[in-house]
DNA sequence: GAGTGGTCTAGACCACCGG
DNA sequence: CGGTGGTCTAGACCACTCG
């Protein structure tokens, strides 16, 4: 035979195609790592790195001491970055989104058909790290105190996302409930536009990195699995100064990123 | 001591460190896996758990039987999703540039100060897979073939990104340069846009996922690599009907992808 | 020929959960 | 308590490069 897979890749394949073709189906536990290893007569070590393969496909979740799983597959949330609203100068500033945040994150997932939900902010204050200087356009030996939001985000109740949403203590101090510990209503966008801080325009950037371990947890998912999509988004104000930074990490495979330009049909935008 | 960290996690933390305190620096090979078991006094299995770790934070590159070296801190290409020609009606057809594709990608690379270059497209022509009909608003019992253009892109002479663009047979019968397995000087969008095929618009929809074996081989990339991020463009014409569909895979960490709304600062955006 | 990482063996022990 | 995957041992052999 011509350079044959390695062992390891043999068995991610054919577990894989069990997968595809309903042999194993969505929910159902894999063999146990020791009987893979009987039935394919190679050690637990070789087995161990075939299902570390297939979770990299995303298939499949390994839950330590439980087992190895079929993953439904589900219809993805469709994330679109546009921002209707932002394109429309004649829509007034109260009724902006700002795109995934809050409100628009549920009228977005109702629109698709799913049910969001969210616990509340963990609010957190501490000193800027450089990367957040940066964002916020500042001087990397600059001493400013910043204010987190962080937020879980559930799509019919399963993990969907993690938000971040970043101001200089400043700027919270001029908008108070930002250090709540609780929802903000009309939304971050529209809550600060009252104050006078209009987000006239956003710049998005993206990466794909491993999860760190909390978001690994947050996700359900074990060792050498799927990297995660990291969102970042920094919002201007009328002066052109950046004065809102959210950074959003998505759960691979439960998410469709998309952003469009022109013309572009509209049953195409729509359909989910 | 409180919940110690496992060992492969430990010596992958310790080698970081040397990385970004300097100790060990870029182009630097780190010491040899049964160096690293001596030093540590673990097996060599556990070493290989802690490279491979390392390697998914993008820092080193593993190169089979040469060993694991340090990665320059490259800065990133910025690809910029926004088409400024599209956004602007009053620009005519044929200089619009379809964002990321032949010329627009050289154009980009050297603003920001790098040199682009590509090998000349490898064209296939084969039957339409599930995915690419669903792409084109196909039913998914046509029968159609399917034009291949893939080329290798290259920054400063290192493998940047993969390209493939597809085209039904019967366009690019009308089309025929889409045939040749030579560059289209002024670009796909231009040259059908002057056989009367123009791109009013076009949806972006983005993916990480980890890299095929042909790709990681193109990208340099061993087991357990970083996953890579695929980019998707379809294209519409006139009649809202997609004739053109583009799969860009970016190496991770070598590109920084963007998109913009509303107004943002010209430095912001102009600062590669 | 020496040295490298990729693949693989044939296990071991552990923490944790309720198949 | 039994069974699970996570971690780890102490190696082996191989294909390949030339550090």
């Amino acid at each position: 035979m011509a350079d044959a897979l390695p062992k390891y890749l043999q068995i991610a394949k054919d577990l894989q195609r069990q997968i595809e073709e309903g042999t194993l189906k969505a929910g159902d536990r894999l063999p146990t790592e020791s009987e893979l290893a009987a039935r394919w007569k190679v050690s637990t070590s070789t087995v161990k790195d075939a299902l570390s393969e297939l979770r990299k496909s995303g298939r499949v979740q390994t839950r330590p001491r439980e087992g190895t799983f079929v993953l439904p597959r589900r219809r993805p949330l469709t994330i679109t970055l546009n921002d209707r609203e932002l394109d429309m100068p004649q829509v007034p500033a109260e009724s902006r989104m700002g795109g995934g945040e809050g409100r628009a994150f549920r009228q977005e997932a109702e629109r698709q058909g799913f049910q969001a939900t969210w616990d509340l902010p963990e609010v957190t204050v501490g000193p800027a790290e450089p990367w957040q200087l940066e964002a916020f356009g500042l001087p990397p030996d600059q001493r400013v105190q910043i204010v987190q939001r962080k937020q879980r985000r559930f799509i019919d109740g399963e993990p969907n996302s993690l938000q971040y949403s970043y101001f200089t203590l400043e700027l919270a101090l001029k908008a108070p409930l930002l250090l709540n510990g609780e929802d903000i209503e009309q939304g971050h966008v529209a809550y600060l536009a009252e104050l006078g801080f209009v987000q006239v325009g956003y710049l998005d950037e993206f990466d794909a990195r491993p999860p760190h371990r909390d978001e690994a947890e947050f996700f359900g998912l074990s060792r050498d699995s799927l990297a995660v999509i990291e969102h970042s988004r920094t919002a201007y104000d009328q002066d052109g100064k950046p004065f809102r930074l959210t950074v959003t990490v998505y759960r691979p495979r439960s998410n469709k990123i998309r952003f469009y330009a022109g013309k572009v049909p509209p049953s195409v935008l729509e359909g989910s």
